[in-house]
RNA sequence: GGGCGCUUAGCUCAGCUGGAAGAGCAUCUCGUUUACACCGAGAGGGUCGGGAGUUCGAACCUCUCAGCGCCCACCA
């Protein structure tokens, strides 16, 4: 017996349970059917479940469920990442609870601390993802920095470095002073404030003339290695090749001409300063500046300033001062400008010369460009290929190397003479050191690790057993698809399609579905700072993870964020209990299937109409979960089981159930669960708990519904019409009812004259249903048509009802004189369409019968109405 | 500056190949019928951002104007 109520709670981490200790999620490897994988995007380690992994994981455990019932062979593969940063920064933040810093445990021992947290409190997130109902094969989950993803690293990175698609270089890169470490481009945002522009002049040598120069940081001005102005700047190009005095310093720099200095902007000559800042150091490039670092590691002033360890705030303050007591600041404005900021930290980014690793990224997306040209990988939405071209196109070298000490240590040994050794073991490396300088060689090794990002660039394979020859990489590489949001692409989608290409020679996922954000319920991003997120284990806990799923399926339309709606969560918990007490009933009226039932061999017009119903919704179920349609997927099962079966199917049953015709309820009965089971099957990868608990508690069953056989059906089975025009006519007498005001208890006689010939047969055994449903006695037979008699129409005909002293005649005289009204519009449309000479010509022929059809149908019903205002008018 | 997207009912949004404008929520009316009030029945509500074009026919295609959003790059 089911409860009566639907309890979520109850049953969610009860039925996950079984699933996981059952072995559910893992793939039958003896299978000989097509392989189907997905890779999860790894979650940090540090991670917990917020609403984009709920969008993300549902949708990928839909796709993952659906083909799993298709008999696939399917792997979902679980795991998380090491993330360096974030993880470095939650060990450093703890321990400075206890006031130790990194620095007093050391490298060594720190990394120890870090192993001990993630023992204890990593992996949170993938407790969560069981209570979404994940089907992910736990017993293979991975971790980025385990030992055979380790080893995928180390020889990837070898690869790379011994092709020559890994180099160390001394750049400016993007350096966050709070870690201490350089950080890739991507890891930088752009943050618009308002800041100040400094005017000042340096004077230029030997005569008594001086260079005007605005900057936004004029404390760098210590690191200025020349004044650059455009050689088409009329006002100042007389002073290119002249020599101006540094203020503060003992330096001379010389005036250069560039084109990067703009007479258009600020006062149309630049200062130089080559090491830091990007524009600067590429204008030091071509004219061999030399590059002047002024800065710590921490960002503070170093020995090259005066103001060897204040702040840039300070320093700046301090420059100023110092200028204007020399009487060379002129103003300062108020100025918009961009800063960058450290994504993770929020510290100020500092461009920074430092010796750092890069990849070639430029030559590793060629193949990854070429990938998705010729269509070996798809963006689902399609235009996301345009973004990805764009970056990749324009792609920069990718800086690496993290001065931090949570992640893979570099592979790389150094010589006393800074020789370098690329090797995937020291003892390998020593091998080859010895071999140059003999016995005695001493290797260090780098310390840098590398970015986060490289190894889960690697995770489409290292995840599957790479570099070992492995089963599970030959079924299920590549992977079917990639499911993650547009804020992604470039950090990973484009990185595995590199490593992969590189490595592999083939893509990492033949196709890559891209979804949106999830916003909060006015449409604003989510996030802590704004205190407007929305706990996705608190929904849980309020309306089951179901109705969570179902709402992240429903509202995934391919391109666009979703907002999350409390109201909207609520009703498909809602949805839920429909069903539930839908199988209650099917339950209470004893509907079981027997094992010879044959949908095909029904014969009431009710249940062939149904099954031909629930034919079409799992057509359209399929082609849409086929072409990733996630929401229309949805919407189709949501309609088929409130709009058709609770609300049509269960209501014209009734009669059937409560009266005595045996044969007719048996049948009705066998359908009925029929149709419920199917219900379950194609809700399944949406809902998946509430249908395995229906399943589980509704008929003995051979199979688990998590791997039931989803049911290929042809998309016309027939038959639908059946019941069509009895909904119709039920529909139509309502609301007539209501807008006439008839009495709950009133039961008026309905006639159906002029029925069609195709439903007349039908009608003995709807009679019950009908009258029931309306509550009217229906009589079928023809009537002479009287002056008190209410006309009604629907798609079977005209039908009449006598009501005489029940209605009030002005109210139907007002509803006639509407549907006139409404009536003669659409017949001016088609007077208007038909009488077009064009349209008859080039549409079409099928949609001028169409349109020829409704308006002879139309001009019957005017008719008829017309007919029915005459005689109240009597009365 | 380059790219992408959005503008449809009060709100949030669907609308796939151009062929009678849809859903959910909200609103209003009615309903204590034995699956379900987390319910049922009915109703109101839209010149599909403005304009022009292509077409027999446009929410959908093209151009244009306006507003909003996102991404990338730059900003002395």
């Amino acid at each position: 017996m089911l409860e009566k109520n639907y309890n979520p709670q109850d049953m969610e981490q009860r039925i996950y349970q079984d699933w996981e200790e059952s072995g559910d999620f893992k793939p039958d490897m003896r299978s000989k059917n097509e392989a189907f994988s997905i890779v999860i995007p790894p979650p940090n380690v540090t991670g917990v479940l917020h609403m984009g992994h709920a969008l993300d994981e549902t949708l990928q455990d839909i796709l993952v469920r659906y083909n799993r019932m298709l008999g696939k062979k399917v792997l979902w593969q679980p795991g998380m990442d090491h993330a360096g940063i974030a993880t470095q920064m939650v060990v450093e933040r703890n321990l400075a609870k206890e006031g130790i810093s990194r620095h007093d445990l050391g490298r060594e021992k720190f990394i120890e601390t870090v192993w001990k947290w993630k023992a204890q409190s990593g992996g949170t997130i993938c407790k969560q993802l069981r209570r979404l109902g994940a089907s992910c094969d736990w017993s293979r989950e991975r971790f980025t920095m385990d030992e055979g993803l380790s080893r995928a690293v180390l020889k990837i990175f070898v690869s790379l470095y011994k092709d020559g698609l890994i180099y160390k270089a001394k750049k400016l890169v993007n350096w966050d002073p709070k870690l201490m470490t350089a950080v890739s481009d991507l890891e930088v945002v752009q943050k618009e404030t308002t800041g100040k522009m400094y005017y000042y002049k340096y004077p230029i040598v030997g005569k008594d003339e001086f260079i005007h120069i605005a900057t936004t940081r004029p404390e760098t001005m210590f690191g200025d290695t020349a004044v650059a102005v455009s050689k088409d700047n009329e006002k100042l190009k007389h002073l290119i090749g002249k020599m101006c005095k540094l203020p503060l310093t003992d330096r001379e720099i010389p005036i250069i001409a560039d084109d990067h200095a703009d007479p258009e902007k600020g006062t149309g000559a630049v200062k130089i300063t080559p090491a830091h800042d990007f524009n600067d150091f590429e204008v030091g490039k071509r004219h061999n500046l030399p590059m002047i670092n002024i800065l710590n590691e921490d960002a503070t002033l170093n020995e090259n300033t005066p103001f060897e360890g204040m702040s840039t705030t300070e320093a700046r303050q301090k420059t100023i001062e110092a200028l204007e007591k020399l009487g060379l600041m002129e103003k300062i404005e108020d100025h918009p400008m961009v800063i960058p900021y450290g994504d993770r930290t929020g510290a100020v980014i500092e461009p920074l010369m430092t010796d750092q690793w890069f990849v070639d990224a430029p030559t590793l997306a060629k193949d990854a460009i070429k990938a998705v040209e010729n269509g070996d990988m798809q963006f689902v939405p399609k235009n996301y290929e345009k973004t990805y071209f764009e970056w990749m196109r324009n792609i920069q070298p990718w800086c690496i190397s993290r001065q931090l000490w949570w992640g893979h240590q570099m592979p790389i040994w150094y010589a006393s003479d800074g020789t370098i050794f690329c090797e995937e073991t020291e003892e390998e490396a020593y091998k080859q050191a010895k071999k140059r300088f003999g016995e005695d060689v001493q290797l260090t090794r780098e310390t840098d690790v590398l970015d986060t990002w490289f190894s889960s660039g690697l995770w489409a394979f290292s995840t599957l057993g790479w570099p070992d020859k492995t089963e599970f990489l030959d079924t299920f590489y590549p992977t079917s698809v990639l499911v993650t949001g547009f804020d992604i692409i470039f950090f990973w989608v484009a990185r595995m399609m590199m490593m992969s290409m590189y490595m592999m020679k083939k893509v990492p996922f033949k196709k890559c579905y891209i979804h949106g954000l999830v916003r909060d319920e006015q449409g604003r991003k989510m996030s802590k700072s704004k205190g407007n997120t929305v706990d996705p284990m608190e929904t849980i806990e309020k309306y089951g993870a179901d109705a969570l799923r179902f709402f992240m399926a429903s509202s995934e339309t391919q391109g666009r964020d979703i907002n999350i709606s409390d109201a909207r969560i609520a009703g498909y918990r809602n949805f839920a209990t429909k069903l539930w007490n839908a199988a209650r009933f099917c339950e209470m009226n004893n509907c079981k299937k027997p094992a010879d039932f044959e949908a095909s061999k029904v014969t009431l017009a009710l249940n062939k109409w149904i099954i031909a119903k629930a034919d079409e919704a799992t057509a359209e179920v399929t082609r849409n979960l086929n072409e990733f349609r996630f929401s229309d997927a949805a919407n189709a099962v949501y309609q088929f089981v409130w709009g058709t079966f609770c609300d049509w199917f269960i209501e014209l049953s009734k009669p059937v159930f409560y009266g005595d015709n045996e044969a007719q309820k048996k049948e009705t009965q066998a359908t009925a669960a029929f149709v419920l089971d199917r219900i379950l099957v194609i809700l399944h990868p949406f809902m998946p708990f509430i249908t395995t608990e229906l399943w589980n508690n509704t008929a003995e069953r051979n199979v688990k519904l998590i791997h039931a056989p989803w049911p290929k059906v042809q998309t016309k089975t027939g038959n639908a019409e059946a019941i069509d025009w009895a909904i119709d006519l039920i529909t139509s007498v309502r609301s007539i009812r209501a807008d006439l005001n008839l009495p709950a208890g009133a039961r008026p006689h309905i006639f159906l004259n002029d029925l069609k010939a195709d439903y007349l047969s039908q009608t003995e055994s709807m009679i019950k249903s009908l009258a029931r449903l309306d509550s009217v006695q229906i009589l079928p037979q023809n009537e002479a048509i009287t002056k008190d008699m209410v006309q009604g129409s629907f798609i079977g005909g005209v039908f009449l009802m006598p009501l005489k002293g029940v209605v009030d005649f002005e109210a139907e005289r007002a509803r006639l004189t509407k549907e006139l009204s409404e009536l003669e519009g659409r017949l001016k449309g088609y007077a208007a369409k038909l009488s077009n000479e064009s349209f008859v010509a080039r549409a079409p022929q099928k949609v001028v019968e169409e349109e020829k059809r409704r308006q002879s149908e139309a001009l019957e019903q005017k008719a008829k109405i017309e007919e029915a205002l005459d005689r109240i008018v009597g009365l």
